[in-house]
DNA sequence: TCTATTTGTTAGATTTGTCTAACAGAAATA
DNA sequence: TATTTCTGTTAGACAAATCTAACAAATAGA
């Protein structure tokens, strides 16, 4: 009882997990079944049945059904919460599809820490709590969300040359918009104009310490904070 | 270049990762800095390097420094990303400490999809333009965030058998408040009381479709929103 | 230049997790 | 009851990721 520290591969856990769930709507739990919802060879659920039966997580004796000790019904419950607070965030919150939430979800599931796992209930908490935000978040915030000081905002492009400034978004198409993300031009990171360039001369930036080529018509759609920036390292905290 | 699909493992690109962060403050990258930066032994790095190179996306030949391909500093910088959006989200939005939340994020980074992860950037373009939300979140949530309707929430305790509600809310210290968020007892779940309990006698509710035994103090922490919700299976969305 | 230290590689082992193919036991059917 | 079908296990293979111990190459120091 007491702290059980999980010490558990994430398979394992999906394999709890997965018959936490077999057993909330079925009796029983059989081999077949957990090989099914899993998208697994049965072959390779009977010497996972040997790995959590060793680790005293699962009651199971060849040919038999499956059950969860106290200890293995603990850490299913808690990869679910995990499951279903990282699915509803990213649903709920970031508007993600289901599929695609459930599926992020039940990869990251495993890495949560107790600190943030609780601190994300506590998110929702809040969230229910508060209406005003609730509402925010309930309009979807679009590609453009509509700020009030959109006119202040600098396009890379207008940057002085040797200057800083934190990136404030990126106003792109899908495609572009996805490329400038990939390569680390998020909201909040700082960048350095380097060398500015021209119709046919790309831009280089300054990014996490690395030098970055941009053309003219991709760094247009990156557009800064206004106000000057430090030079200092990546660093994201004021 | 098109479509760089990773296919690659979670290990394989915290190596990539290291290297392209090694490479930003020091012009060269060897076996000895990455396997000081990673934790690990010198010898797990070298084969590796040896996986990397044949999937091509570092210049490797033994003995010798180490450098990233195209193909590989696109899947380094973007698991960078992936890793800053992530740890950004739980030290500036859920308040976790630095060192947890990098250590969450280099785990889950790796499978957040791509989907997720532009709308993760766009929640924080989002929350950049919005400053009353950002102001909401600065105050950062406590465990009791003072909602409006504190007063209407029903402690489940008072819940009568049968009958089913969302919880709204967790209202316990540190320990029973993890213990509940551990077995399910999050925000939007909905319970079901099959037994009422008493001083001696615990409450029994239904969760997920489990019965749930909660001794009468740690049932009164869980407080339920007041409208009645349908008894259909746990179903988050209206 | 010769030796000592640092750095990198190899060999060999281990654990985990997956697969296919073959087999064995149980249940259903004829 | 005999046979077929379903279900579960084993055997054997493989890839990834790590380790320790031993060795080899390169560099630095004397
Ligand atoms: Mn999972
Ligand atoms: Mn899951
Ligand atoms: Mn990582
Ligand atoms: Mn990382």
């Amino acid at each position: 009882m007491s702290t059980v520290r999980s010490d558990i591969t994430g398979s394992l856990e999906d394999y709890l997990e997965t018959i936490y769930r077999i057993l909330g709507r079925s009796s029983v739990a059989r081999v077949r079944d957990i090989a099914e919802e899993m998208q697994v060879n049965p072959a390779s659920v009977t010497p996972a049945m040997k790995r959590l039966s060793a680790k005293q997580l699962i009651k199971y004796s060849k040919r038999n059904y499956i059950e969860l000790t106290e200890k293995g019904l603990f850490i299913a419950r808690r990869t679910m919460t995990r499951h279903n607070l990282l699915s509803r965030f990213l649903t709920e919150v970031l508007g993600i599809s289901r599929e695609q939430a459930e599926c992020d979800a039940c990869a990251m599931e495993h890495f949560l820490s107790e600190s943030s796992m609780e601190r994300l209930a506590a998110f929702f908490e809040f969230l229910a709590a508060s209406p005003e935000l609730q509402a925010l978040i309930d309009t979807g915030f679009g590609n453009c969300p509509e700020g009030k000081e959109e006119l202040e905002l600098l396009p890379l492009t207008d940057l002085e040359p040797g200057s800083s400034r934190r990136i404030a978004r990126i106003n792109a198409g899908q495609k572009i918009r996805g490329q400038l993300i990939d390569s680390g031009f998020i909201q909040g990171a700082i960048i350095t104009l380097t060398r500015p360039g021209g119709t046919d001369l790309p831009f280089i930036v300054d990014l996490d310490g690395y030098d970055q080529e941009l053309p003219g018509e991709i760094a247009e759609c990156v557009l800064l904070h206004p106000v000057q920036e430090q030079t200092g390292e990546d660093d994201y905290e004021k």
